[in-house]
DNA sequence: ATCCCGAGGG
DNA sequence: CCCTCTGGAT
């Protein structure tokens, strides 16, 4: 089998290039980590982490969203983007906590996507590291990765969870979807993949479709709390 | 200019 | 499938 490759080397291999990944938003509970996720939807972790901390002294349960002044809100999360969209979404999400979940997250996926603005990519953060329930993320570097290295041709998120849920153990699958984004943040990028600096030379399909010039690949790197 | 660990709506 | 929503970093 030509194709895909030893999933589980690249993975290894990944494991050692980062051994340090994991979720880098800042939270102490689920709730927190749920509006931390929202927040993040085609934003940054730096710029979500920014703005938390008075987020979540301001609105410390789901009562306090549900009943949030909308201008206030959207004035907090003004710098993570959407804001209006994102205001929208936490004071439904506080109201939908209390009305059907007691106050409480969710932690089942089937729930989690029910709440405004959480699809699946938030519910899989959300599951896989509030409540270690073990679940893929197949955000857009994941799918975009998981192509690269063979493991599957389509770009469709569910797709794209089977067919590589089926070659990983549920045990890896949160620490996989952590090293592997990270790569696609760092490295294996969409339109310059950095190959001259990526450990994945005989193992990725896609070796050597970026520039391999190590010196001209060290400059496309984007480093750490970013 | 281009991209960001997306989601909702048409 | 398409489009829109947003500010910030590079």
């Amino acid at each position: 089998m030509a194709g895909p490759g030893q999933p589980q080397a690249i993975d290894a291999a990944l494991g050692e290039l980062y051994p340090d990944a994991d979720c880098e938003l800042d939270f102490t509970s689920p709730l927190e980590l749920l509006v931390a996720t929202v927040l993040s939807a085609q934003s940054t972790d730096r710029r979500v982490n920014a703005v938390t901390p008075a987020l979540f002294a301001r609105y410390p349960d789901a009562a306090a969203y549900a009943g949030a002044d909308v201008a206030e809100l959207e004035a907090l999360i003004t710098p993570t983007g959407f804001f209006r969209a994102k205001a929208g979404h936490l004071i439904g999400i506080g109201a939908a906590l209390d009305e059907r979940f007691d106050g409480a997250v969710p932690g089942t996926l089937a729930d989690l996507v029910t709440l405004p603005g959480v699809g699946r990519k938030t519910a899989n953060v959300v599951l896989g590291n509030a409540f270690d329930v073990p679940g893929l993320t197949p955000d857009t570097h994941f799918i975009r990765l998981a192509n690269r290295f063979g493991w599957v041709a389509s770009t469709k998120p569910d797709a794209v969870e089977q067919a590589v849920g089926e070659l990983f153990p549920p045990e890896d699958w949160v620490q996989l979807s952590h090293r592997v984004i990270w790569h696609g943040r760092r490295r294996c990028h969409a339109r310059r993949p950095a190959c001259g600096v990526c450990p994945l030379e005989g193992l990725c399909p896609s070796y050597g479709e970026g520039p391999t010039d190590p010196a001209v690949a060290a400059t496309l790197v984007r480093e750490p709390r970013g």
